[in-house]
DNA sequence: AGCCTAACAGAATGGCTGTTCCTTTTGCGA
DNA sequence: TCGCAAAAGGAACAGCCATTCTGTTAGGCT
């Protein structure tokens, strides 16, 4: 094959980029092996490497879409007219929710705790979201509330804040309450049996 | 040796916990191997086993204790007289907040993800806290803002849900604001600055 | 249409990891 | 104090996993 026209080549990346989203989903970024992938993709390991450097690139490239996912998202709500109220909004971002996403939502947070790549591209979004908060509750108070329009940028900080830390732990709430994962799609691997309680607290008289 | 006694036995586990907490905290949960916690504590495979069936067990363990002690250091707040109100409260919980621990937090939720015995711990865990948060805001309405006793538990609810919530998410900053993971296995952790005062925002959630 | 090159498949590999096994040591009960 | 069994040490091991390599194939450019 020849170098693939852009398009083609953007296709193949995202195939393989959702094959990974679904893989974490399902059994986490860290259980998640390549061979998974491959098996989810339909793809094999050469295409695979083709495409991106090494598995942290492959994370690092989900983590963006997720989040990219989400900001889009927000944008999409708060480019609304009238501007919506915070309440409506957080509202409107929660039931949005959806519960894969959520999950390897907050495993991206916990790899951002380690990948200061993942780190940035938390942050930057987090960032991001919080800024298109803040003008769409600006908005809201000038136009709606009727709030004197030079103190309303001020005033709209503290509630983008809250606004985002809500939705945040809506988002954690949304990705404990959702099923744990399954099995694997394919292949005949016997059921993992879930361990017991492990505490010590030996009562054995012996 | 013979069965030691449980204090001693109960030190070893702590000892080893500990060990790999600051791992945790050092490299993610996924990053740390099992060597890594032999030389955090400098002990042995076979001891290490001999107290923890294994990694996971490990994990759950020091999932369990970070978990405990964040709900210990509520309880501790929630206690006091007068009843601190759901602001000052949160201002102390957060300000309270260890960047190691919360690093280790994080990567908590995102195994409850996966793993459901972590997910049962926190979601119990978070339960607990938001019932000491739920009873502490209750005894706040009614003994300093003389709400009628009659429905402040019913008041109480939503307040204790977002104070909750924005504890959490708190959280979350936290542990992506403190500095990404090095490679030594030096000993103990630097205490990082902790979070600055969080501005008390206009009014008490509605 | 035809070539040329990069995408692709799939096996090979080497390093690392969790866990176990066997030996040595040592704390505790008697 | 003595002895024993359990705990600690640490090497060994088996399996897995990310990555690479070698052909093979097929898509785009001329």
């Amino acid at each position: 094959m020849p170098r693939l026209t852009d398009a083609r080549k953007e296709l193949r990346r995202t195939q393989i980029a959702e094959a990974a989203l679904r893989c974490f989903a399902r059994n986490g970024l860290a259980r998640t092996s390549i061979a998974d992938i491959i098996a989810e993709s339909g793809l094999s390991a050469g295409s695979i490497y083709a495409h991106y450097r090494d598995k942290a690139d492959l994370v690092r490239a989900t983590a963006r879409e997720v989040l990219a996912r989400r900001a889009d998202a927000l944008g999409e709500y708060a480019a609304e007219q009238p501007p919506p109220g915070p309440d409506e909004l957080l509202d409107r971002l929660v039931a949005a929710i959806d519960p894969a996403a959520a999950r390897v939502g907050v495993q991206t947070w916990s790899e951002a705790t380690t990948d200061p790549v993942v780190r940035d591209v938390v942050t930057d979004m987090t960032d991001r979201m919080r800024a298109m908060l803040h003008d769409c509750v600006t908005a809201w108070l000038i136009e709606v509330e009727h709030h004197d329009p030079a103190g309303a940028r001020e005033h709209a900080a503290p509630i983008a804040h809250r606004v985002m830390a809500l939705y945040q732990a809506e988002l954690l709430y949304a990705a404990l309450r959702s099923p744990t994962g399954s099995t694997e799609p394919t292949g005949p691997t016997e059921p993992d049996q879930a361990a017991e309680s492990t505490e010590s607290t030996e009562e054995t008289p012996s």
